[in-house]
Parts: C-alpha cells; sequence; structure tokens
RNA sequence: GGAAGGGUGGCUGAGCGGUCAAAAGCAACGGACUGUAAAUCCGUCGGGUUAUCCCUACACAGGUUCGAAUCCUGUCCCUUCCA
C-alpha cells in the first residue's frame, strides 16, 4: 500500500504525518541504507511542551523506532534572542537560568517518548547554544551569509505573506531563518544529521537549510514535515478546559491530561489514533468506523493510549478508573484535583466561594459566585445556590464532598 | 534625521469630553439538547465574602475640566513613507 520501501516514511505516511518531502526517493533511500539520525528544534520558551508539539515528538519516536537516531534540539541559543514572531513586544528576554529550568522542563518530556543514550540509535539532546552563542558576525556573514540569496528568500511564503499584508518584519526575524539554517548545517558536521523535521510552517526554514547544506559541501540533507494540526472544529490543538494541555505532569495531571484525548470531537478520533497512539493501523480504521455513542469506546482508547505514553499505564489506568467513578457511577475518583483543608479551616469553616477557587474550579471569586447563579456549580451532585455557605468539619464528617464546576469539572474537598 | 498614523479587555477591533467596565466579532465559561462529541439556541464574560457599594483599567507620567479612553504637554514603544 506505501510507495515507500523505509519502514519509517511508510509507517508515517500511513499514519498521517507527512505533508512535505525535500527528495521523499533520496530520503527513502537513505533510510534504507543507514542509521539516519534526524533532528527537530524546540523552543526553551516555557518549561514543558503541549501537545501541541506532540505531534513532532511522535515522529522523533517512531524515527527511532524504525531503527535510526533522533536527535532534539533545543533552541537555547535562539531564545536567548527572544522569539520575535509575537506581535506583543513585552515580550521579557528569558535569563541563562531560565532557559536552563525550562530545559530540564522538557527533557521529562522527552525521557518518556525516547530512550536517551550512547547506543547508535539511543536518542540525543542538543543544544544550539553550543554553537550559536560563539559566532563571531563577520565570519559568519562571509561563509554562510553569501551562500543566501535575498532573491530566493523574499519569494517564500513565509516571507511573503508577511510583505504582502505589510506586516512588520524585523531584520532579526529575517535572520532566524539563516540561524536555522546554519544550525542544519552544524548539526549535520558535529552529529552527522541528515534529516530535519517538523511542522508545516518551518518549510522555508528547513528547505533553506537543505541549500545551504548544498552549497557548503555537506551530504544531501533532507527536509520532512508534517501538516498543521488543527481539530476539526478549526480549535487549535492543545487548548482545552481552561488552558493549555501539558505533558509533564507537574503542569497538568494525568487525569486531566486523559479527560482532554477524551472530550475530542468525534470527527478528530481516527485522525488522533493514528498520530498519538501506536495501535495497529487496522485496529483504529476498525475504531474510527464507530458509530454514534459507540465512538465514546474508541475515544476512552485514544486517551489510554496516549496518556499512557506521556504518563505510564499506571497513571493511565487511574486517570481511567476516576473517570469512570465520576462520570459514569456518579462517584468519587481518587484522581480528581483535591482541595485540603487543615484543622483550623476545617473549625471555623471555608466558604463555597473560596473553594471552587483553590480547586482551579474558577480563577477568581467573581468567576466563582458566577457559576453559582447560572446553576453550574453543585456540591456532592446536588445543584448549590450560595457561595457564601460555610464548609467545616462537619460537612466532611462523612467523607470527601465533591465540588462540580458543570458537567465535566470537579475537584474534591478533604479533611 | 524628517513627515504621517498608531498604542483600548485573552485576541481582533469600535469609541474620540459625560448615558464607558468600554460596541462588535473570536476565544472562554455556564445552561438547554446529546454521547463527558459536533452543530444549534440561551446566558455570562476586569476584581472585591453579591454590594444597585467599592477598587483597578483604555501605553506611561503629568495637566486642562464639575467630569477624560476621548482635549493638552512630556516620555516610551509600534507602523508607513522620505532621507
Amino acid at each position: 500500500m506505501s510507495r515507500f520501501k523505509s519502514e519509517f516514511l511508510a509507517e508515517l505516511s500511513a499514519r498521517g504525518f507527512i505533508q512535505d518531502c525535500s527528495d521523499y526517493e533520496g530520503l527513502d533511500a537513505l533510510l534504507k541504507s543507514q542509521i539516519v539520525p534526524g533532528y527537530i528544534g524546540f523552543d526553551a520558551t516555557a518549561t514543558s511542551l503541549h501537545v501541541g508539539g506532540l505531534m513532532q515528538i511522535m515522529m522523533l519516536r517512531w524515527l527511532q523506532k524504525t531503527g535510526h537516531k533522533p536527535v532534539v534540539l533545543m533552541g537555547g541559543g535562539t531564545t536567548r534572542v527572544g522569539d520575535p514572531t509575537g506581535r506583543d513586544e513585552a515580550r521579557p528576554l528569558l535569563t541563562p537560568e531560565k532557559i536552563e529550568e525550562n530545559k530540564a522542563g522538557i527533557r521529562k518530556v522527552f525521557v518518556k517518548y525516547l530512550t536517551f543514550g550512547e547506543g547508535p540509535t539511543d536518542a540525543l539532546m542538543i543544544d544550539n547554544a553550543e554553537w550559536l552563542d560563539r559566532i563571531n558576525y563577520l565570519d559568519f556573514l562571509r561563509d554562510y551569509g553569501r551562500h543566501f540569496s535575498i532573491n530566493r528568500m523574499l519569494a517564500m511564503d513565509s516571507v511573503k505573506l508577511r510583505l504582502e499584508r505589510e506586516q512588520a518584519f524585523s531584520f532579526l526575524e529575517f535572520n532566524y531563518m539563516l540561524l536555522q539554517s546554519y544550525d542544519f548545517v552544524e548539526i549535520n558536521r558535529r552529529y552527522g544529521v541528515r534529516l530535519q523535521m517538523g511542522g508545516s510552517d518551518q518549510w522555508g526554514n528547513i528547505v533553506t537549510g537543505v541549500d545551504l547544506g548544498r552549497r557548503m559541501g555537506t551530504p544531501d540533507l533532507y527536509a520532512l514535515i508534517s501538516p498543521l494540526l488543527t481539530m476539526s472544529d478549526g480549535r487549535k490543538m492543545g487548548k482545552s478546559l481552561g488552558g493549555a494541555v501539558w505533558i509533564n505532569a507537574d503542569m497538568l495531571s494525568p487525569y486531566e491530561f486523559w479527560q482532554f484525548w477524551r472530550n475530542i470531537p468525534d470527527a478528530d478520533v481516527e485522525r488522533f489514533l493514528k498520530l498519538y497512539t501506536e495501535l495497529p493501523l487496522d485496529e483504529i480504521a476498525r475504531l474510527g468506523a464507530l458509530g454514534g455513542s459507540e465512538i465514546n469506546e474508541a475515544k476512552k482508547i485514544l486517551a489510554d493510549e496516549a496518556t499512557t505514553l506521556a504518563h505510564g499505564r499506571e497513571a493511565a489506568e487511574a486517570a481511567k478508573a476516576t473517570a469512570q467513578a465520576t462520570f459514569e457511577a456518579g462517584e468519587l475518583g481518587a484522581d480528581l484535583p483535591a482541595v485540603t483543608l487543615n484543622a483550623e479551616e476545617a473549625a471555623a469553616g471555608v466558604s463555597l466561594v473560596q473553594l471552587f477557587q483553590r480547586a482551579g474550579l474558577a480563577s477568581s471569586g467573581k468567576e466563582a459566585r458566577r457559576l453559582f447563579s447560572e446553576g453550574g456549580a453543585r456540591v456532592n451532585d446536588q445543584p448549590a445556590s450560595d457561595p457564601t455557605r460555610l464548609i467545616g468539619a462537619a460537612d466532611l464528617a462523612a467523607g470527601p464532598l465533591k465540588l462540580s464546576a458543570g458537567k465535566k469539572r470537579h475537584a474534591v474537598v478533604t479533611l
């Protein structure tokens, strides 16, 4: 069914990871003939990655699974400059310490998906600050700058669009392309990397790197990009109830992570199963064909599998059990976000407004009150109307109290 | 360096002396309908221990006014054109 001979490209293409490639035949042949180190660049702007970048992570995982070497490039150097793409001016520059902290957090994510080490197909994590920090401007211009054609860059979509829309486009931003191209060449020299992958928005930058490689006399380099992923309703991937869907457990609990997948629109189920799980394709086809409310079973499997990859089987099972208990049995699940009262508070009582806030069900007291007046607040599944009601030891004597904001967000209060 | 136009809520973007916590759209949240889906409809959407009361907000700092997002001055930043 596949036009590809290499397992890697065959798998990725069947699963919908591939949007474009600079040279399908060449890359396919290379993958057949040797262990191919391939990399993807990631920003070090946050302490975790969210599911928006999960597709990239999965590509690296498949690369490793099919016998090649994944390389994770942290943009430590580029982050230090500050990504100018965002239009908001007041973007604070990250300190080196903060960048290191972010890198450490991101590394924790990758450790779940890739096997790091010294072996030939073990994953590697590198930082472009290693070489970017030492660039000498004149040397860079002389050695690399001469290979970039302004004419060509102006013709590229990423640039052309900006110019046509008369949006600001700074020199710094323009140079990101050069830096990223240089990265590719440098990584090839240092680590023998032949392939760079990324989202389709990176196409221009990656291909420019491929070109630079050719001019600089590296072996042939390859570019492979994935489609930009949106949910079928047009929402950007990675946002859900109240915020970004982080992969790190300390940023977002496995239970909430599981919920994210459980709540995916019907139309996305099959696509997501292919991209975010490693289930066999025929199994996925079967699940995707489920109609009506049966498709909920497929969503559970999606949630299980995706959560297992990110947090381990045990956490996934726990998340599932909690979901089952709260949604299907109407009981309390162990994994629900919890608020614990100390002795003092138990004696004096804490108002429901406070508790809703503390449980993360409302971001402000005002919002909590709103919830009450809209009828979205429930205590032990009974609609609650008095936000000032105090909860204390007496209310908790019979066991934990369940708070709900709407139908999906739940939390417990314990002593 | 010169000229012009700008900086408004999470975003886009109206308002250009009072009726402005600020139109509209998007996003988000709650409700109805369902299947913990989508679409649709209704409602909410700065904060404060719900109060027709207070606080904070229309880049920043001052000023003019009974009253300023709206006028004036200065500062910072952005955009476009010219050099």
